[in-house]
DNA sequence: AATGAATGAGGCTTCATTCAT
DNA sequence: CATGAATGAAGCCTCATTCAT
């Protein structure tokens, strides 16, 4: 989050309260973490955080709005320079998400999953705009794959169903999430990156492999 | 739930707590449900929730046990009678989980995931036993899945590494759910069956879309 | 109140709550006492409160009931017995409401108006409950008031408008309440005493005057 | 409120001020109407309000007393100029009361009683200046009341206790409004009215039921 | 085996108020 | 003169839990 991008203090707060929302969130899960813990964790008091957000519920929209937007520029959009080479590009996604679960583990010894998926999972039901929201994020995430996987046909001069394989790769993509969280090991990331590769037609397993490159 | 199975009452009325709760927990999350609400679902006094369980943790590792349980039974022990043909197998496995949010659907308005998935994201952090029961829920999954991937190839004289297409498998599944709660729309679960089929070399769509059997 | 007429403790604990909120809406208006406070005041725990009423509400609303109840049982009721002698019975009451402002005046240094019109009038706009209670509560009193002005007129052989004279009557007892809190002075209430014989026809001061008989 | 009559810009906003917040708290009580809203009701930042008042007790004095002198000049003093025919000055002084009930069932759908005692129930206790500031505005309409009291006695060539008479006049009018409210029925200050025409010794219906004239 | 009653702690939200600009 | 931003305290309500019967 470039938090130079918010002009006035009011925007620059209360995009500090989503951000901290969302870490909280994200480990915790929503019901899990108090107001009082937020607004403690941004550093205001929590009557300010009622000063930029109707309800918690308000805040829950937020952060989910925040998460898919970080998600699409900093994993997807961020890593669609080369789509020359679709393997590479998917490689970088998952090598992305595979770095942020180590980083996550040192961190805080726990992997928490897809923040997306997290909220979506316990507010569906009680809060519709939310299951809504990390639906059309994921629709975008689709988009992103499906992209990659007809790169990938053209690259290898196949003939494949470009939707329906960016529709499995999403669900592999949730899959890794899935079960890094409940295996708590980072290494299933790289599971789901390998199979996703080789769906695409791309089977070495040296391209997910290669050596990382910064943050 | 064969409620004939516990003979005393105290197992009987055990039992019908833990139902009731894995329902509630599971379509409005752990911390979105009060144990107010789980004995007055139960129809039985609060105090007597906690003649059975020490808390409401408690109450949590017994209800991810009793999905563990039930989903091993139902959906996989139950489906594993003709593994002579594995791609069937699999497709009545993916057949029960599609009715089984069909149902869903048509019962609440809304499908809820997977229960075991949506207990461990919300507490892992919290309660690590409930991602531990969760990780051994899914261990087994993972084996039967392999058992199936093993079965297929043999059965297409084809080389394949079970273990690896058994975790592919597995991470479908975990798509399956997540992104048809996402897109609350059931028909994802058919997209990921498809996707399994084809993974262990069976791409004709007719194997899941024969007719359904029984409830 | 008699506490022995209610058999089961929750009754009894409930009726405590009543009336200990009673006491402190009369002082310091509803929203001028917090849940809190009228826990406190009842010896009893918040969420105890709560056990019994919905919310503070709701808690007015069983405070009003209490009110009317106590105000037609004890003021009306109890004096109606020599209505043979209405100027004595109209006496009565006055004595009895200038008895109760004097030891309002005593206990805590002020009086506090009728609790019955207090709430009504602070909650009437929003809790339009209250105040048809309300109205349900002065109509009785209003019929009272009305049989004493028609007994006045048949001993005296006059000719006169009960009805009308009950509602002027009501309006005067109103009006004693009002200006004697607004004035902070018990005597307000004598004087509406005697203005309200003297519409009966019985303007001989001596009436109200008499000696006091207990609480 | 004339708002020529206030100079100066700052002047006018703390009129402004002063009367949105009269309407709010006459309409939900003091303790019913938060700073923030009379601060919106006013469209004055809530920072501004505390320019003009030290707080919000301040701010209920201020009311109380804008309250009050509406009261003495608009109701009393406008209708004194024809005090030759006292039951004409009471009955037009009825007639406004009765018209701007008529005009808040229109605009609100309910009656707010007397603003001046609303206040004062509410808040006597707690804050006394609150009740001594009532206590002056009515000691003034008491002697208003007792001059038309002595006006219609010397018409009559009666003799009266104008002073008595005038309290109970009063009294007749806080009985007025209570009971209005209570059974929100405008036509219960008609028959406030029509006693105290009749207490001064005019009975005849018809004087209080003139055509009104504008508003 | 089961329950009605009670509670301390904590949750969400709003209040009156102040400060810096 | 006016305001956007911030805050500590307090308000209403619910939670998980326990006790006495």
């Amino acid at each position: 989050m470039n938090i130079a991008a918010f002009p006035t203090k009011g925007e620059r707060t209360r995009a500090h309260i989503v951000a901290a929302a969302s870490g909280l969130f994200w480990r915790h899960s929503f019901h899990g973490v108090s107001v009082d813990l937020v607004a403690e964790a941004a550093d205001v008091n929590k009557a300010t955080v009622y000063r930029y957000f109707a309800d918690k519920r308000d805040l829950a929209l937020a952060v989910i709005r925040y998460n898919g937007e970080m998600t699409i520029a900093e994993v997807f959009e961020a890593n669609f320079e080369n789509l020359a080479e679709p393997q590479d590009c998917l490689a970088a996604i998952y090598r992305m998400v595979y770095g942020a679960h180590l980083g996550m583990q040192q961190d805080t010894g726990d992997l928490h999953g897809c923040p997306i998926v997290g909220l979506a999972l316990e507010l569906g039901q009680d809060m519709p705009e939310i299951r809504e929201e990390a639906q059309r994020i994921f629709d975008q995430v689709e988009i992103y794959l499906s992209r990659i996987a007809a790169a990938a046909a053209a690259r290898l001069n196949r003939d494949a169903n470009a939707e329906s394989q960016g529709r499995t790769l999403t669900q592999l993509l949730h899959g890794a999430f899935a079960s890094a969280r409940v295996a708590s090991d980072p290494s299933r990331i790289l599971d789901a990156g390998h199979a996703s590769l080789e769906l695409i037609g791309f089977p070495e397993k040296s391209i997910l492999n290669k050596e990382q490159s910064g943050s």
